[in-house]
DNA sequence: GATGAATGAGGGTTCATTCAT
DNA sequence: TATGAATGAACCCTCATTCAT
């Protein structure tokens, strides 16, 4: 399946616009988002990267210093990508808000780039060797939504969830649609390079969501 | 991390129970368990899995026949187990009974072999190459549940969800505290080989999603 | 191919009348000679002769000391076969009843014993390393045939032909209805496990050697 | 024993001429010959090749892609090397000189490429499973041959001989000077590496197939 | 920049043989 | 005798990387 994603429009896009260097880091980029999120990084292999590229290996490490290398920086930029999507809105304190506008983006980011998404997957199941650095940001950041929501509790605007846990079963959601897109193609009828339409799995979403919350959806 | 559940657990059982030949492939499952839900199909060693088990490269090849019949005879395990566990219980009709046990059911598969939940998730995210019989069976079993829900909401027993994708959600959810049991012993503050109290786990889940279906908690 | 001739036949009659060890034994000849003639000593392997012989390997080496011996054992017992059956009639002087009696007993011995006589072929192909104290005997044994055969010449009782290739080229004919048995039976249309009707055989090579060197046949 | 003819004879001349890759694949080629012709397909070794031609295994697989695929190269080029020289003289209708054209043609491929000779013997003794799409091609190829000598026969131009036996034991005398390279030495009393000296082999051979077939040689 | 070539380690697997039992 | 198991070498091949050019 190749990835009918803003991944790979993205890049094509910048493939007709950039030129000579930015292009080739670029396919790079997608060719190993591509081999790295199938088989996670021992299974990955730097032919199939440079040949998913259009390189051969040699001109590959021409651009790039090592695999791990390449790794590491897409899988930073995963972590990235993420402590910026995934903040509470400042704007609003209305837990009915903060909370779909959370969903939705999820959802979007993993529907979005569903292999980098898959990047952080595999590297959850090797063991998260490389994420030594990542955890304390990301407890942390957790542990500010977290007590949102206690005071959301505790001011008697929201169910009495377990806040952790909540957020949890939503990524676990959100993250389902990337992981699992495969499954999620078979189960839906979609042949495996027909996009998924978001609308309808938002609209769940955020409703069960809500709901689950003790809120009522609109 | 060596895995701190049922699967090690009823493995060093064995291991003090069994005899010789028993004993081995029991080890050698546990070790194949270990590497392909880390690594995936590609990504792991037989020289891993060797060692992992206390044995050398020929030796492990005195009891299997190759990498490729041990890592689908693990995923067949799983299917398998997961058609045992994930059926609607057939004794009730109640709605709330019924997705209560289901998401038990699933949650505690999950918990108590996380190694093997893994290694679907491994296959899954290479493609699902494998897995070209268990998809009609899968879609099949789904589709049942499927009628079942849309029976219960046209007979108004239950609030209008989408069928499909409330069951996908509660996948994601519980399969979550498989694939990202990393991530989730770093979020409640656990060590990575303490094991997980589910009962909390249980508790909210269901409430969640009983709320998220519109039916009332306990 | 199975071997549709005196050997396996033989090797049935053993098996039917004698016992245990013996037939062991017989069982493992039979399976060493099938698996050398067709792979020749290294490409032999003594798990596909033990297999053939309904043995384990470690049985295998139960009866035998090691491949190396197995073969050397079977490539002394071609070579004495040969040594009996290819000497010139002692009683004759008669240069037609000598050679066409010769041509047959060659002829004979590649269709009843095809295996054996490959596996001297697979050795004379690999360099023929193990046939050092052979070839003197070899040597001598042609050399008596030339000897005798270049008598008549000067006796004027044949064709002046060069004895030793005349000695070649029967030896090339003949030795080929075994070596590439399988040719000829696609050949002659015959399928792989038919026999070969040896008497128009015999018929036309004697008169084609006979013609060949200046002696009309009956 | 290495190969005291032709193939390496212009393996050397190329190696002096050619340069960089053609020179490797050259030196590869003569190696695989030298090894598939003595020990087989299963018995030779990617390891011995590699040292043969100068290089280590990994870098022998920088030009070739399997061993498989190396030895079916070789058998390929024996058939066409075959079908290209052992056509009967269209040019002539006269037995003498044709059968004289194709001895001396088969004998001289015999000698001038005993390797590749020998590669397609061990093919043969091993059952010929890679000659599937060959047989029917030889099988038309000699039907139209023994059209043409039985024609000769009808025509009272040649003895009453069976065409397809002859065809045989002319392939069996010529095939020989290959595959037994090593014992026509020997009894020729020649060092290994000592070229045969062709021009009484062809003569002795060329009186008597003619004589065999009823025809007076020159 | 880009290419052909090389390299040493390691991939999965089979080898002939030995050794307890 | 016969079996399950072990062993160390060797099998064919691919790996990530480097280096001239």
């Amino acid at each position: 399946m190749t990835e009918p994603d803003a991944e790979a429009a993205s890049g094509a896009l910048l493939n007709r616009t950039k030129q000579g260097r930015e292009r080739i880091l670029c396919a790079i980029r997608e060719a190993a988002i591509a081999e790295f999120s199938r088989h996670g990084f021992k299974g990955a292999s730097t032919k199939a990267i440079a040949e998913r590229a259009g390189l051969t290996k040699p001109q590959l490490h021409y651009y790039i210093s090592s695999k791990e290398e390449l790794y590491e920086e897409l899988l930073y930029s995963v972590l990235n990508g993420w402590s910026d999507a995934f903040t509470f809105d400042a704007d609003s304190d209305d837990p009915k808000t903060v909370l779909s506008n959370y969903v939705r983006k999820k959802l979007d980011y993993a529907l979005d780039n569903p292999g980098l998404s898959r990047i952080f997957t595999t590297e959850v199941l090797g063991g998260g060797r490389s994420l030594g650095k990542y955890w304390p940001v990301a407890v942390k950041s957790t542990q500010q939504k977290v007590d949102l929501i206690n005071r959301w509790i505790a001011e008697g605007r929201m169910r009495q969830v377990d806040a952790k846990l909540l957020l949890m079963q939503i990524w676990g959601m959100t993250q389902h649609y990337a992981d699992y897109g495969v499954q999620v193609h078979v189960m839906l009828g979609l042949a495996p390079d027909e996009p998924i339409d978001r609308a309808p799995i938002v609209r769940e979403l955020t409703s069960f969501v809500l709901l689950g919350c003790g809120l009522a959806p609109d």
